[in-house]
DNA sequence: ATAACAGTTGAACAATTGAACAACTGTTGT
DNA sequence: ACAACAGTTGTTCAATTGTTCAACTGTTAT
């Protein structure tokens, strides 16, 4: 079945209006990938939790249950997407929320659990 | 190497205090789950035009170039997570945005890309 | 009734991803 | 210089996930 032509265009005239302000694929892969972060129940504990405090990463080891290992493999990803920003302290490494997106993202979210 | 024991507590008035308002494991997983849901960027690109207006599953399908079959897969996920709702009309099936909420998570996603 | 078509659904396959393990950096203190 | 420890990183493996294909519903019109 061959892609997009499975189908008669029904409505034309919708079709067109939005696909005029549709933007470039970059766009939508950027915002998936931006989700995807917070599509992690790890990764959204970590984040919930340097929400309150700043940590280290043996701290949100013994707090969450995880490996050292682990919790650094998502602060990698999290620091990567501008999410949190580590600040070394001599052998520690303290990270915290890199801005308030995250925070307003997050209770978006609490929103529509709440609801649904 | 222990989960959670391959490191001393180095601050444990921290993790203390973090702990007593963890929120339960549910909790997290059902707001990983709702993220989980804008990580894809097809799921992100129908959100973003029912966003626009109410469209039938061929509409979206011949906008977004997929098949009527992908489009219903990511659709039923969309339902399933209370995103979209769909309203029959004959043989169509016309999907809205469920809420306000999407919208707003939308926003502050797009802030945050803008800024990073 | 039955043909036509919008939409749904299940199974299978490829691609992605999180966790674990082990090896490695980098900093501190002796 | 070296031991100790916080943190990082590469690899491997199992599990999850998106897409496709094919078969199936359900509604409309003849």
């Amino acid at each position: 079945m061959e892609i997009g032509t499975d189908c008669e265009i029904l409505h034309e005239e919708t079709v067109e209006r939005v696909k005029q302000k549709l933007p470039d694929d970059a766009f939508f892969f950027n915002l998936a990938d931006l989700y995807k972060i917070f599509g992690d129940s790890t990764r959204v504990r970590i984040l919930w939790a340097l929400d309150i405090e700043e940590m280290c990463v043996c701290d949100l080891a013994v707090l969450l249950n995880l490996t050292k290992s682990a919790v650094s493999h998502q602060l990698r990803i999290l620091r990567h997407a501008n999410l949190v920003k580590p600040r070394r302290a001599g052998k520690e490494v303290f990270y915290s929320l890199a801005d308030e997106h995250v925070k307003e993202i997050f209770e978006k979210g609490m929103d529509h659990i709440q609801e649904g």
